[in-house]
DNA sequence: ATATTAAAAGACCAAAAGGTCTTTTAATAT
DNA sequence: ATATTAAAAGACCTTTTGGTCTTTTAATAT
């Protein structure tokens, strides 16, 4: 459903808000590990989050990747469009037409209800409530698992 | 959506279905400026879907694409599946986990009708109903319509 | 027979996605 | 101050996807 950079950041994301409630500030090495993802790919998506703003980060011993606590709740739809535009939540997915909802393809009518519902997904979880549902289970639903 | 190759396919397979109702057969070149694909990729992607056995064809003077009506309709699945597999239909989409029945995430719950619902579609449209339904409006819905 | 037409085959090229690695910069503990 | 630690920056590489083009093969009309 979506490329491999958003799903490590995703899976990148939840995981340092799941050791942030445990007070904890994990660096790239842990978090690469733990989400199962390149340990160098995983540090120049997480420099990535960074710079976009969805994470902070400190150098040096101690340091690592932590949330603003000031800032709002980051819905996973923020991440997704930031890292690959909307293509995987707009659009008629079938390449016949653009579906808008004047001009319909007779595929549109029946898809339109389907993306609406993604979009609902993404726009409402937020990666800490994902992190929040995760808590019991995180072993499960981060480390080791593929795709 | 889909991936480019698959959205030629579908465009280029209804195209000719709607043609061959006409009494016609098309060609590469026909269909390439009908359905707004590149020349060449187009010719290579029919001719895999003639190796596929979705589509047939002649060589020759009169030679085009054609379907053999003896064969049952092509659902878009069928083709989806023949040109990149079942990512786009199936797995929980987030790589968090891979969703199974058994073991669930947080957001498998809330995917799963979504990914039941994008395969009930794939399943139960067919080259052959979208040509039917396409019958009143193929300019719109198939020349010079981008992605 | 042969000229013409059109698909088949396959070599080749370009861009994007995915991934690796080294060097630089900035914290902090001593 | 300086040694150590860890992220930032960015060069580089590989694979996949998307696309182009030439040559070969097979029909058919004359």
């Amino acid at each position: 459903m979506f490329n491999k950079e958003t799903e490590y950041a995703l899976r990148g994301l939840v995981y340092v808000q799941l050791q942030q409630i445990k007070g904890l500030k994990p660096g790239i090495k842990e978090i690469a590990i733990e989400i199962d993802a390149p340990l160098f790919y995983t540090g120049k998506i997480l420099q990535r989050l960074v710079k976009m703003g969805f994470l902070q980060s400190t150098k040096g011993k101690g340091g690592g990747f932590y949330f603003d606590l000031n800032k709002p709740d980051v819905p996973l739809k923020s991440v997704i469009h930031a890292i690959e535009g909307d293509k995987a939540y707009t659009g008629c997915g079938f390449g016949l037409k653009s579906c808008s909802d004047e001009q319909q393809c007779s595929l549109h009518s029946q898809y339109a209800p389907i993306r609406a519902s993604i979009d609902k997904l993404v726009s409402e979880n937020t990666v800490q409530s994902l992190a929040r549902d995760f808590n019991r289970g995180e072993d499960i639903l981060l480390k080791r698992l593929k795709s």
